[in-house]
DNA sequence: CATGAATGAGATTTCATTCAT
DNA sequence: GATGAATGAAATCTCATTCAT
């Protein structure tokens, strides 16, 4: 049945995921999948005859979202002010329905020095920077942004203050509600360098 | 020798920190270390019982300087904009003499799972995150910041925008002045938030 | 197949035992019992995810029948002198059979210091000690034994007799009958403090 | 010094033995008896250049009077029945005074598979079971113990129950009077078989 | 399509022992 | 005479992966 084929890698996705967030990388064995899902380690390397195929089907599930966000938000884009802020907004619903996703934001780290994982990790990082960078850039060309500050470093400050509540929500143990703080933190950003 | 058992640890540790850096944690093998350093496992574990008191010993030399840090920033507080870009500066010239420091910029999501290592990597960016939380409310205070913001967002944007910052100088192979980057975007925050 | 992985556990233990038997505890090293059996030493840790869960079968395998003797012996009762009797042939059957399990007879001793492994092996031995005294003391009642000694210390003569008799049979390569000796030993016991 | 180097040899021999009595043999690393003394390793090994010659040491403490309880136990043989009381009294002062060296009584088990150290504990054994066998002998032929039993059988009951109950002694924490105990069982044994 | 059995490479750790100082 | 540093071998155990059924 290709249905459950399709329904049954995404179960293995789903429980790699969660074993990360529970247990850290190093954790994630092949075992310790099949077990916890109740399959054989042979069933597993059926369906991802690599453990790095898994780890790159992960690394996808983090990044799912990612080109539909960039059409939608591509749309709005005659207000990039808002347009940023939807953007972020769209993260947040992502992680607030998944919050166990959270825990693979610091992913290049985590892949550093398994070549396929490293480069496929960067290039998903190296996109959202370079789509923030456009964004500011368009609002600063619109007069939504101040012109004199560096459209790199307000995409460093905004991209790193989103995955610095991310994971301090996730210490907290979910503790606050990402939305308002992501929400305030990028807002008073937006007004603080406003044009 | 004294002095020789402790260089050879410094040494150990040293290495092992460079390991990360080049391959990523998953690469820190004993083995691996030891042939670096050319001796044998026996002799490293001599050092270090556990591989876990090796890494323990990574992390002293990541937060080395903290308390020294938090000290001298201490006596600059009659002004605290000040403080904070003094305090931050500290971070850059460590990092900018030993590069390899910052790969470890991510410890907390490396050594998740570890509870030894996780808890006491989540004990230095507590203190560090509150220091910085800590420094900001005396800035309002003193007038120096604006007061209708939450210190525990601004200490969010201040710490994570660094992270981000030093992230990308790895990333991009030092190919940019970590120091520049960094001073503007916080001079710019503290300048977009004054009082 | 179900039959075969039994079958496997199986042998591993009765290989366990052998080399137990031919060089002693301290050579029983998991290497050495793979290269024996002809499989890996990941093979073998799949039956026994760890070494002591091998020991254990082992001892499993030691005080295998114990609870039958019991039993059987039990039924015997109504003549406790011949239960006795009885029970102690049982083993000497079983030893007989499987010289090999002679080597375990100062299982105790073999294992202290490994807890789990201490405190099933001295498990085996108080049960094993009460069962004799328990016969010992019916024996008494129905007055086929003087009732003016502590079924105590007789226990402790009979047992330890025993357990005497079968490690000098096997220090001198099974050269005598274990049997005659054994029945001859404690027949006279039973004699000597008949009632 | 002589004196010290005699007095040190005798500590490390003795913490041996204590180490082996508290956590088994498999405990009994040049390491820990090093760490114990308060030592270090290098200083263990001039002493005893390699651990089969601390253990062989350990033996000869095991057995360290029996020489002398040969020969002053020869001395009562006029009557044999006595003598063996008083040798089997011999030993019951040396255990309770060191009752650690009680756990070395299944020593040969314990060295099983190393070749000089089982050799030497067979011997120790073989020695004090022909002398048990020659005193009952003996015994016999003064008319004291029945003629028609087996002068080995009767050596396997009387040697196995003193260890046998020196053994429960030691795992009963000390709990009863050795002394009694074994004085009990060997007069009653004697008794049951007088001539 | 699923499984259980098998595996070899490698990880961490312990061990007895050596040697220069 | 004592020590600390070093070591290589071995021990236990984990891992990703293969394959016949």
């Amino acid at each position: 049945m290709e249905f459950n084929a399709v329904y049954r890698r995404e179960n293995i996705v789903w429980n790699a995921i969660e074993l990360i967030n529970e247990s850290g990388v190093h954790a994630l064995s092949t075992k310790l999948i099949a077990k916890r899902l109740g399959i054989s380690e042979g069933t597993l390397f059926k369906h991802f005859p690599r453990k790095n195929d898994l780890l790159l089907a992960v690394l996808d599930q983090f990044a799912l979202y990612d080109e539909d966000m960039f059409y939608t938000t591509q749309n709005k884009m005659e207000n990039p002010k808002e347009a940023i802020l939807f953007y972020i907004n769209s993260y947040i619903i992502y992680y607030e329905s998944y919050p166990e996703i959270v825990s693979l934001i610091q992913v290049s780290d985590m892949f550093r020095g398994i070549p396929e994982l490293e480069e496929k990790a960067n290039h998903v990082f190296y996109k959202r920077y370079a789509f923030m960078k456009e964004m500011i850039t368009k609002a600063q060309l619109s007069g939504q942004i101040r012109q004199d500050i560096g459209a790199d470093i307000l995409a460093d400050i905004i991209t790193s203050t989103k995955k610095g509540i991310c994971t301090r929500w996730r210490f907290s143990k979910y503790s606050f509600s990402l939305r308002e703080k992501v929400i305030e933190a990028v807002t008073m950003l937006l007004d603080a360098f406003k044009g």
